[in-house]
DNA sequence: TTTCGATGGTTACAAATGAAACCAGTTTGG
DNA sequence: CCAAACTGGTTTCATTTGTAACCATCGAAA
């Protein structure tokens, strides 16, 4: 264990990262290989289909995107008429998003599969490492929160 | 909890990837901020001051990079001399890299600052919440190897 | 009220990325 | 020996991304 070495194999940093894409590349290829969607599109679309509506600063925060790919998502599901827009009675600057129909008959095809998914994943693992997964994340969730 | 709508807040695969993503733009602004460099970058410098010299391959399958992102870091580096090729004796394709003086000292720069930070994100936890992090990653990394 | 700083959201531009084509050079099987 | 398949690595092109500038609109303070 040099001292003036970094093992990245051991770097938390590189180990979390590497993970998340790893899953995220798998997971990925269920949105994108049957409908075409990138994952801020993904994700707007699990984000109204979990809240109802929203505005496009509160999707972004609610799923973690910047409000330029906010933006790009919620043009595109618009093309797809998948979500539409409302425009908000007192403040005109605001938009009220919505899956349509056939925005929220996608999502609903997608939770099972998506469920499915992280089932798998977790049912790789033993009892005593799932519960450290999801303890491990949510504790650092809290530290890097309250930075 | 109801059955046919995602919680993005506790989906795994979403949960790894924001905090991963957070850890890592966090980190990014050590090696962004001093010298200017990209992640693949950063990794390559990392992976050749770790293992002293590899081959291109090698260094993408160490550090988790497509054959591109190395492609394109190795020339940069080169550029800025923290690097050299040396042609393979037996095989006319393969180039060994290694850092140069240069490349080496801001190598030996960097790595007590990734310690550092690495040291401190883990000081937010407590014992046990630090053991369930790197167990549970651990896990993790297992579970999609043998997959 | 007018002005000025924030805020919601979009757009323009440059840089980073991934997929696939590509160019050696190397190995294998006939 | 030679063609075909394969491998190490680079390049091209289209797509995605991030930053910053931008355009409304809004709210607060003068």
């Amino acid at each position: 264990m040099e001292p003036d070495i970094l093992e990245l194999e051991r770097f938390l940093p590189y180990r979390l990262y590497r993970l998340a894409d790893t899953v995220s590349r798998e997971f990925s290829r269920i949105y994108k290989e049957r409908h075409g969607l990138t994952r801020p599109e993904w994700r707007t679309l699990s984000g109204l289909g979990e809240r109802g509506t929203m505005t496009a600063t509160e999707l972004g925060e609610q799923s973690a995107m910047h409000k330029t790919k906010v933006s790009r998502a919620v043009a595109e599901l618009e093309r797809r008429r998948w979500l539409t827009r409302t425009p908000d009675e007192n403040d005109r600057r605001v938009e009220h998003l919505a899956l349509t129909k056939t925005g929220l008959a996608t999502y609903r095809e997608m939770v099972p599969l998506a469920k499915a998914f992280e089932g798998e994943l977790l049912a790789r693992l033993s009892d005593e490492e799932r519960v450290a997964i999801v303890r491990g994340v949510a504790a650092l969730e809290g530290a890097l929160e309250r930075k």
